[in-house]
DNA sequence: TTAATATTTGCAAACGTTTGCGGTAAATTT
DNA sequence: AAATTTACCGCAAACGTTTGCAAATATTAA
């Protein structure tokens, strides 16, 4: 089937392109009885405008690229549901890729967004990438890049993050609260600044509210790892009251080895962790976390998006903060 | 910055712009000096082609389209994983669009890669689609759509999907194996084919097999729905010794339960369900399950999506096997 | 009636590529 | 030395839009 172009809409009309052209978009110049002549034959001919013709002639795309680390993780997916809705309301499209955690395949993306010319970027850094040049090589390409959870320390750039600091804190006060003497807390991959974060600002609080609260810190990489690491601590002589875990992976194995010995939460064990509140509600008792909306990350990341877009550059920093989302393990 | 297109090169070089865009693609025409020359400028003043200049010539646009219900789905996270794979790996990008099972989400989203001429649309449908006027419409316009999941019942698209009846026998198989004496077998929605059909298979299945076996069919919305549902006919004085659960969301209402009750598994009950198999390994024992693996999936539609854009059609509708995967709870 | 103004439409260039075809100069063959 | 082939390269059209400007027509004022 023929496509319909302006210009066969024209010469069935025996118009101009340009009047054609006008005249779906309501443009003044254009009389209401060709308007309506015009709309009433490109709707029975099943006109389409022609994405790649429009952004070639205006060059912007109306659509935002997004690189996550993995899309299969319930964080992102939330980060990705919330932009995918505010770029609809807003006539964007949403190209994702994701990098794997792999500074490859991030370059590979970011390539392909410049080539797409999208209008913007949501970018969440992959683990270990160090070199921010391609990301200059974005903005000198006027291309806005929006930085969220995973951030880069330099000041130059847009980012939104959650309050990994505050988290770390509130998780800390409950545990005080809960009269805690003995405090096992696992955090991730300590090559990740959210972990130095998270970690210090928790040690921190813990040292200088509740000095005597004896406190086990260990670092783990996967689910798998953090729940030998709680094994291994339970079963020493010197037992702890309080479970903190960083992140839902870290919870995953340590409710594996809570199972695993029939501890009763929270009369033995208390549990609380850093979470957007999936995982932690598939146990029975569920359990108590400090909540880190994706949702809200990806709400706030569009605004500064828009914010960029009009009104030039807004070089800062914000944070959605974090609440405390009572469960039974504490 | 300025862009740099050929016509800059070109300019530079002082050769033509068709020289230039030869030089870059390595055509014969072009003698080994020039080439050198082109690339080298190419290179050191960053040159990207611009990919909607190409496609409003070519007239293709190495963009996938991909809708599903929802990106924060076990499932299609890695199902979206599998296709993002063999994409990039082809050359293509993804765009996609979550249509949050609503139909009108859906027809806009294929406005959107109608308008966008992506090269082919991956589309499960929403629960409650039923007129795939729109689908025929991106055949008219020559863009192959391949179905997962949840897909028509007309055998004039293209579809993968997961062997739903042989996912229902095989747990069949096993319940039966374990002799099991009375099952609680829970559904979800009876709107839904993919329900119909797991729940006739499973249940001609016991009944042609072993039909002393007493079966209870449930049918739920949700995995709060199925907590309620598995406390409801635990409390009952006949109680059944292995429970059956159809999806992800089902297991979880069920666990919660079997955690509330503090119930032994699989002493008490035996537990089996059809996952990818996130879920089940949550928990201790770990529950055994049939494999539905989006993963799988997603590279059977890709390969199908290939075959369409090459060699014209493929009207079938292939299916990914599944296998038992022994856990510890039956 | 004529000039001036308002209304409606069309022309043509531009966006950055790709590609069929034709042209020139050098290399090869007769 | 003339004729033919080969190796390179450029011209120009096309893809489907948008938009500044000019042109044509209709309307109003003088």
């Amino acid at each position: 089937m023929m496509n319909t172009t302006l210009k066969l809409l024209a010469q069935q009309l025996q118009l101009s392109i340009s009047t054609v052209s006008r005249a779906l978009k309501d443009h003044p110049d254009i009389s209401t009885a060709t308007k309506e002549k015009v709309h009433a034959l490109a709707n029975s001919l099943d006109y389409e405008p022609n994405a790649y013709a429009i952004q070639l002639r205006t060059q912007s795309s109306k659509i935002f690229g997004v690189i996550v680390p993995a899309i299969s993780n319930l964080f992102y997916d939330s980060f990705i549901a919330a932009i995918e809705e505010e770029s609809r309301k807003n006539g964007y499209a949403l190209m994702i890729l994701q990098s794997s955690n792999n500074t490859e395949n991030e370059l590979n993306n970011l390539k392909i967004f410049r080539q797409t010319r999208v209008s913007g970027v949501f970018a969440c850094l992959s683990a270990h990438t160090q070199n921010l040049e391609v990301y200059e090589k974005m903005s000198n390409r006027d291309i806005p890049v929006v930085f969220f959870d995973i951030v880069p320390k330099d000041n130059k750039y847009t980012k939104v993050r959650m309050a990994d600091e505050r988290c770390a804190i509130i998780a800390a006060e409950k545990i005080i609260e809960r009269g805690a003497k003995h405090v096992l807390a696992i955090f991730g991959d300590p090559a990740l600044s959210i972990s130095q974060k998270r970690k210090q600002a928790f040690q921190q609080f813990m040292e200088k509210y509740a000095p005597k609260t004896h406190c086990t810190y260990v670092n783990t990489h996967s689910s798998t790892e953090a729940e030998i690491a709680f094994d291994k601590h339970y079963s020493k002589t010197q037992k702890f009251d309080t479970v903190f875990a960083m992140t839902d992976e870290i919870l995953i194995g340590v409710m594996k080895s809570i199972q695993v010995h029939n501890i009763k939460v929270p009369k033995d064990i208390g549990v609380i962790s850093i979470s957007n509140g999936f995982i932690p509600n598939l146990y029975h008792p569920t359990i108590s976390y400090v909540e880190t909306s994706g949702f809200e990350l990806g709400k706030l990341a569009f605004v500064q998006m828009l914010a960029n877009i009009k009104g030039g550059k807004t070089l800062t920093e914000l944070t959605v903060d974090a609440r405390f989302v009572e469960g039974k393990s504490m």
